[in-house]
DNA sequence: AACTAACCGAGACGGTACGTCTCGTCTTCGC
DNA sequence: GCGAAGACGAGACGTACCGTCTCGGTTAGTT
């Protein structure tokens, strides 16, 4: 966190302090990012304004203007730093075992739908803000893709699933029906959603014949 | 459409009318939500104000604010408008020919990118607002799951696709897949791409084994 | 009353009927009056608009504009028909009788104060507006002036003034010092006061010498 | 001026100030100010409305509401600010002679007809906001009544005027006689209209008998 | 009796201004 | 120089009325 590295949407952590100067608050930061995960908890994204967060973190609003370039870039840190403690690659020794727990993982996330206004607002500024889309998909995107693209490269090579099978799409259907189905359709995603989940990708790209799901 | 009857967003077309009252004037409801649709091809979806349209529209802000609740209501007939049209039921004979047809036509519509911004818009608005998310379901979505699910159950009853296949998990996997990378990868929407969903609902759900990509 | 001769403010009452046309309704012409009236009783001048006395006398916007040019006109009219009534001629066969009469009366109107926002508002739009300006002169001030200057007269002819005044400037004088005690000072006009102004002009206008009222 | 001290209608100028708070800007106060007096010498009352003024001042909306509670204030700020300068007292020696001098002085800003619009609509708004009014009599009439008074006390001390006389009466019926000439009569403040005015006033109040007034 | 024009109620329309809200910037202090 | 406080120019919000315009429906007079 803390800006952690060069995000183009924040403004960097003042390097090379000049003599006498004051460096960024830590105290001041985080008030910030707890005023804006709260407040985005509490109404629509469109009413979590910059005053807003200002006036609930006890910060003046140029504090955050000289630090974020926007009300989406402190809420994307805040969302970022949600998501961040939450995707463990799982390790049960078997793909199937492996995908479970990632999904009911991931679904729990999502169920927990406090967060879903902020993503789904952060969503809408990205289709418009190439600065910000990048953003979205590297931190919040990327982390989990990464997870189960490690989760399918196992199976593979564990010989669960087929080889010649393309992992971007298997991920971008999984993935999809996870997102699709909750902002979208706003369904649940319960323990039998995920199991047909897993019954699918396992006709489509297991091993083992498809036929013993219908005997036929 | 033209209010098409009873979506609780309008505030229906001239209610009971009073005796002698002028009617709802149809070249306002056309200005209006076209120049909504023309906005929302221009700039970001939270700079399409009220205030824009109504001038765009060479209309009162009132008149607006007399048939629409927001904003958002506008836009979400003006989408509406456009998608109404594009849904055409392919009938080749073939399931897998059925579905590249639909999946052509669907990622043309979702690559003439022109109203993702608007999209993902009503999509964010839609989380905190139940009225508006019924709305988007019903207006965006159905449609095209209509046409979808026809596809599906006409392969299964010619035998393309095995009976016991939930046809839901495999709608949502395909559109999900189509939203995901769209709106939140933002990758193009290539004939590779096609395909490769089409091979994997194939293996998953066809009834010939998957056995040719893996022969076992 | 009833449009009564030729007021520009008012647009004459349908001359020249044309075969089959209905002339002015009497019914709705008395309800714009009365719910003027009671109006300008209730609130400021500014809010007494149209559509409230429309939606009060039960009447279409457009029968009001159809026989006013403006919202002043209405309460021009209304208001003439309060003064109207009350301003009689005394005769007491004296002249300090009769201008103490006619003052007692004029400032028991001003005193019911309901109507001065109605007459502060028409004043103030006269000064922009040359039409409302004359009609206010005719119908609201004219009247006073009349009697109070048939008073004078009667007082010169009868010897109780001296003959050389100028009677425009003592009727500026009586009448400004009323006006300007109730829509200015809002000082109340009470007996005491027209006792002062009935000295005041006797000293300055009587044939008596003022010697009784400073014995020298 | 300037908000000077505890107007009301004024919102005070920065009230206590916490640490670190940008105070009131003189530069925004002044062109308000002076964007109104523009505004009112160029069109109607009702016609000066806020926005015009804050854009003639190159002002936000909210930089008025935040020191003004209506227009009315503003204008009425204004009014005061012209008014102001413009009350010398006269010395000539004579109470003739200075209520003369105080007659054309203030017939001259009257005459000067660009503030009678100004002028009657405040008195209008008046009528019906007793803050307002307030502010009217203290701002607007007060300066001149002390003027006028000082004047006439002088006359009685010097023996010109008898020393029984209702100076209040006096008072309203001079300031009267103006206000009504001007404002409801439209008539022009002459010369002749001065001169029968202080006729009208020795006559009736002076120690000498009137009969000199007008042959000797 | 049928015709017919104007009046009537209702209210939608294109507008203007309202007073409020939030934006992102700028200014001033105190630490 | 940072951080708080908050004034500032800007401009959209949703509401209230403006004055105009169309609607049917009603109401007298002719014909």
């Amino acid at each position: 966190m803390e800006g952690d590295g060069n995000n183009p949407l924040d403004k960097g952590s003042a390097p090379a302090v000049s003599p006498g100067a004051t460096r960024r608050s830590k105290r001041a930061h985080e008030a910030i990012l707890n005023a804006a995960a709260e407040l985005i908890h509490e109404r629509p994204y469109s009413d979590v304004c910059i005053e807003a967060i200002a006036a609930r973190a006890g910060v003046g609003k140029q504090t955050i203007y000289r630090w974020w370039t926007s009300k989406a870039a402190v809420l994307m840190e805040a969302c970022a730093a949600m998501v961040a403690r939450e995707v463990p690659l799982p390790d049960n020794g078997s793909f199937v075992l492996d995908l479970r727990d990632y999904l009911q993982h991931i679904c729990a996330f999502f169920e927990n739908q406090l967060s879903r206004p902020a993503i789904a607002g952060l969503l809408a500024e990205a289709q418009c803000n190439a600065e910000l889309a990048r953003a979205f998909q590297d931190r919040l995107l990327m982390q989990r893709r990464t997870v189960l693209r490690t989760i399918l490269e196992r199976g593979v090579s564990r010989g669960e699933l087929r080889p010649g099978v393309d992992l971007d799409v298997i991920m971008d259907m999984i993935h999809g029906a996870l997102w699709y189905r909750t902002l979208l359709l706003k369904a649940p995603l319960d323990e039998a959603f995920i199991e047909n989940i897993i019954a699918q990708v396992m006709a489509g790209s297991g091993t083992r014949p498809p036929g013993n799901a219908a005997p036929d």
